[in-house]
DNA sequence: GACCAGGCACATC
DNA sequence: GATGTGCATGGT
């Protein structure tokens, strides 16, 4: 498996090249962009982001002071917004109780513990918590999305009823605990998925094709 | 006008 | 533990 794993990471980074993920400028840009691409096209949650920048409230502080109907509204072109709005209110109330507002601080947190933290919050799930440990928090975890898993059930890696820890379990059981592998690795499954595991028949011209 | 997109919580059995 | 449902926009 460990080798199988790094054949296919050299394969899609031959392919694809550095992804330079996750596309934001901030860490708690990513947060934010986290909990607003749930289940939702990523091209929406761009015009959300654009929406909090244009109102200069992407820091915490400002995000903290809008009322929920005034976020909601700025929000709205990613979809469940009142619901996303809630979200994002409830993690900055546990970044400003506990953590004085500090991402640093809250980061400083062992890795077991913050990832049980993230998950205490409601809203807050294992892909979203995951997606900021890794990408915000520059930490070494697995992410696991819909798009990991199209992949992995394509390529005969899982059966349809696998759970999320199973799925992780593969990639972070086998390979190197690396934040730069992790970060890229899942950027170009992200990339193969778009391109070519979207339907049965885009398979024939997969980069993965003829790997066992 | 269906169908889909980088989930999650909650109700019910 | 498994299964079903609400949440909502914008692109194809």
């Amino acid at each position: 498996m460990k080798n199988k794993l790094l054949l296919i990471y050299r394969k899609l980074h031959k392919e694809f090249g550095p992804r330079d993920w996750w596309p934001a400028d901030t860490p708690f840009e990513v947060i934010v962009g986290a909990i607003l691409t749930q289940n939702t096209a990523w091209t929406n949650v761009e015009k959300a982001i654009r929406n909090l920048k244009k109102a200069k409230c992407l820091n915490p502080k400002g995000l903290s002071e809008l009322s929920n109907d005034r976020l909601a509204g700025l929000i709205r072109p990613a979809g469940y917004y009142n619901i996303k709005a809630k979200r994002l209110k409830n993690f900055l109330k546990v970044l400003q109780k506990e953590f004085g507002g500090s991402l640093k601080r809250l980061f400083k947190l062992p890795l077991k513990r913050l990832r049980e933290k993230l998950l205490s919050i409601n809203g807050i799930g294992p892909e979203t918590a995951d997606s900021i440990l890794l990408y915000a928090g520059k930490k070494p975890i697995f992410v696991i999305d819909a798009y990991t898993k199209r992949v992995l059930l394509r390529h005969g890696m899982i059966d349809d009823g696998a759970t999320y820890e199973q799925m992780q379990a593969i990639f972070m059981k086998h390979l190197p605990r690396s934040v730069k592998l992790f970060n890229e690795y899942h950027a170009l499954i992200v990339e193969l998925a778009k391109g070519y595991c979207r339907k049965r028949a885009h398979c024939t011209l997969c980069p993965l094709k003829g790997m066992k």
